[in-house]
RNA sequence: GCGGGUGUAGCUUAAUGGUAAAGCUCCAGCCUUCCAAGCUGGUCACGUGGGUUCGAUUCCCAUCACCCGCUCCA
């Protein structure tokens, strides 16, 4: 029963709850950053948190990871990305509209080109595009083209604090790479037998074209990959194993399912390395109140494997052009691929393949959106309005509020001691001031699932009032059962 | 990048070519024995820069940021 319609609303509610702030906001803000505030960050790290616990603690065959943002520039070059990141824009004289190069049509054309959605148009090429042709999709104008170009959505970045042979590196606008750069490295170290995956959380970074809505589309983001490596022909079982798994996942945390449904990607929307992919998505109430995606769940094939090894064998050509990773045409795949250094051998079936793999990446900053939008609720109690946030126990920022009934008779100090002894287990508050529904109500604010309240009958028989958000059950434990009662309400 | 809109305290709003009001929040204190808005006092704002003007939060220009719609989107 989420009351919340617009995104104003959203971004309004975040600022006055500390969850989320613009960034740099006092030089007046930085398009597309945002930081998140003390509430926020809770959140965001207990979805990271239940991401993990779900996706490697809970899981026998998954091991996790976390690498450096800064990779060395040929593993975007094998992954595709030093290519496909960088795409031709060309610009009308006449009304200024920038379209992708390999978005345009002949005036000729009887109907549109098949649009690959990701050309194979390198920089190099660009002079061999002839734009005389083309249409603007803008105004209509013919052949009033600028020269194509590159369009960079990979971050660059300096390495190395002297100018003069400083090396360009790239921002990951992934963090899967990451992980089948370390595929060998896991394998070797950790025991571990296909099928079995390796997880990440981390930032990664795409230089939008179009950032949007507030933090669902921001240049900078979080995301929680796992790699999910099998043999070939499993993959199709593997890919729905955990399409059902991470679907589960927001449900259990608190996404409404009526807000969640699957959309399965067309072939020619598919991303250059997938055989399939199919997208959770979630109904956001912004724009025009429509699904946007939460989490990608991929079948990226032996892709990226097979093509780090043919990056493996262009090394040299790197160094031969310069540790100009531009000029690198990587080296043809060896027919003998199978044998290479990033194939598995499977010593039970006597068998070498190049697994497969299953990805499922989550956008982090977009789904904790999402838990906050569907936590918010509004309700009428004794006439009064109380807003409130309905968090999973899992997600709640504040896990248990204390509060002495009033400051005095001692009260203070035995909900000190209680709090004292809380904090070292979860995240706790304490609190004194003001009345007690007062303080009820900012913890109901917050979305902290337990208030836990000293009075006069705590003086007599060591009970406390603990109340429960979603019942607003009251009920009498004594101070020694505290912890273990909440511990196991909080399933922690 | 294009078009439209917006920008006054933490939030929601008000007024004004003579430097700004209120409610809630917050802080200090009082009161208070279980679900906020009792009492007293207090802090905090015209996004930034420039122009016009004796004087600009107000008018103009630029810029930054956000929202809506395009465009774009691995």
């Amino acid at each position: 029963m989420a009351k919340i319609t617009k995104l104003d609303d959203i971004v309004s509610l975040c600022k006055r709850r500390g969850f989320i702030f613009q960034s740099s906001e006092i030089y007046g803000g930085l398009a597309s950053c945002y930081d998140y505030g003390p509430l926020g960050v809770e959140l965001k790290n207990n979805v990271k948190k239940a991401w993990w616990k779900s996706t490697v603690q809970m899981r026998d065959d998954v091991v996790g990871l976390d690498c450096s943002i800064l990779m060395h520039p040929m593993v975007w070059k094998a992954s595709g990305h030093a290519d496909k990141f960088a795409d031709l824009i060309a610009e009308c004289k006449k009304c200024n509209t920038r379209t992708r190069v390999d978005h345009l049509q002949d005036k000729d054309a009887q109907h549109a080109e098949e649009h690959t959605a990701h050309s194979d148009i390198t920089a190099e090429q660009a002079s061999m595009h002839n734009l005389s042709k083309k249409v603007c999709p803008g105004c209509g104008a013919v052949g009033q083209f600028t020269e194509p170009m590159p369009f960079k959505l990979m971050f660059e970045t300096q390495m190395g604090a002297n100018i003069d042979d400083a090396m360009t590196v790239q921002l990951r606008p992934e963090t899967a790479q990451g992980i089948f750069a370390n595929f060998k490295n896991v394998l070797d170290t950790t025991r571990v037998k296909i099928p079995f995956g390796i997880a990440q959380i981390g930032k990664s970074f795409r230089n939008e074209v179009t950032t949007k809505a507030f933090i669902f589309r921001t240049r900078e983001f979080e995301q929680a990959e796992l790699e999910f490596f099998c043999e070939p022909g499993t993959d199709e079982q593997w890919f729905e194993h955990w399409k059902e798994r991470r679907f589960n996942w927001y449900l259990e945390l608190g996404i409404k399912k009526e807000n969640l449904h699957f959309r399965e990607h067309a072939k020619d929307e598919l991303a250059h390395y997938a055989k399939g992919c199919v997208d959770v998505e979630y109904k956001f109430p912004f724009g025009s109140g429509d699904w946007q995606e939460l989490e990608g769940i991929a079948n990226r094939t032996d892709y990226d494997l097979r093509q780090h090894q043919r990056g493996m064998r262009s090394l040299n050509r790197w160094f031969e052009n310069g540790r100009n990773v531009n000029k690198v045409q990587l080296a043809d795949e060896d027919p003998d691929y199978i044998k290479g250094p990033l194939a598995y051998y499977d010593d039970e079936k006597k068998s070498r393949f190049i697994p497969y793999v299953i990805e499922p990446s989550a956008g982090i900053d977009r789904s904790t959106l999402a838990f906050l939008v569907d936590a918010y609720d509004e309700e009428e109690v004794r006439g009064e309005q109380r807003n409130l946030l309905r968090f999973s126990n899992a997600l709640a920022p504040i896990k248990a509020a204390v509060f002495p009934l009033v400051k005095k008779d001692g009260m203070p100090e035995i909900g000190r001691k209680i709090y004292d002894d809380l904090k070292k287990y979860f995240n706790c508050a304490y609190d004194e001031k003001g009345a007690v529904g007062r303080r009820y109500r900012r913890q109901d604010e917050a979305g902290t699932p337990y208030c836990i309240t000293v009075d006069g009958q705590t003086l007599q028989d060591s009970t406390v009032t603990i109340r429960e958000r979603d019942s607003m059950e009251q009920i009498r434990v004594s101070t020694d059962q505290i912890k273990s009662y909440i511990r196991e309400k909080l399933d922690m």
